[in-house]
DNA sequence: ATTGTTATTGATAAAACTTGCAATAAGGAA
DNA sequence: TTCCTTATTGCAAGTTTTATCAATAACAAT
């Protein structure tokens, strides 16, 4: 079965639809990796779909957050990007250059682990972004 | 010495300058404890400052928050919200109800050593919010 | 295939936030 | 106090994000 089929069955179960709109955006996030911000979707989604709207660029990509299809994270900038569901993981992004690093979630986990205690909250393990200063801007200060 | 004076003259120190704005402001989320949105502060503000414009409320919370005297946190919708600098502290925010809770930072002292480690990173202590469950919503799922 | 239900989209407007620039005013120096 | 420098503000316009609602289209059932 190939991986849009997949999806499309999973959305179904769930009572949604799968849309040519959503069908494009995934692609784009699956095609090319990393951090993509609305605008940029927009662009690239509008050369399959003429005439989609930022509207339902938004509106689908928190669709795809709910749905776990998809992650976002904060840019450097504070504004939120997204990027193809993988593996658990988080970000540390430097406030001097905006460079960052992906830090694996299994670091967290024992935190998780003691906020669960603490908090008595069920920690859904959902992407945290980290600020700080990388080696180079370090130096260079 | 009033807090205010010494707000005043540690922004001097570094070539900045106290005014109205950034006084009331200040006085806003210093009587007001909690969260508060530019909004919010915009209105609150204008009170005493007719004409206030909502430009200078968004630039003078960015440099409030550069000069460590306010902190930023996520709100439940994903927005900025500010508090007066307190302690070194984080949240959790509960997906389905929006409550929150506090988390101490010294929770998060052992991992932040783990991430300086891993990643080279100087961690500087900044205001991480969480998404969790909290536990009503658990039960009530 | 055709039909009916309703999730989803696009259009429009509004709200939230940012940028560039000229006018203002904080505060150091005379 | 008065003057000068320049950090800061307000204004106006632009960008980003959200909300509302009628029209559309996905897809389950016939």
């Amino acid at each position: 079965m190939t991986c849009t089929m997949h999806r499309t069955q999973e959305l179904r179960k769930r009572g949604f639809r799968m849309t040519p709109q959503r069908q494009t955006i995934l692609q784009i996030l699956h095609d090319a990796s990393g951090h993509h911000s609305p605008a940029d979707i927009h662009a690239r989604a509008s050369l399959n779909i003429p005439g989609l709207t930022e509207t339902t660029v938004y509106r689908t990509l928190d669709f795809l957050v709910q749905n776990g299809m998809i992650n976002p994270a904060q840019s450097a900038s504070g504004h939120l990007v997204y990027e193809i569901a993988r593996h658990n993981h988080h970000h540390i992004i430097c406030r001097s250059c905006g460079g960052s690093v992906e830090i694996e979630h299994t670091l967290l986990q024992e935190l998780y682990q003691q906020l669960e205690t603490h908090s008595g909250y069920l920690m859904t393990a959902s992407h945290v972004t980290f600020f700080g200063l990388c080696q180079v801007c370090q130096s260079s200060t």
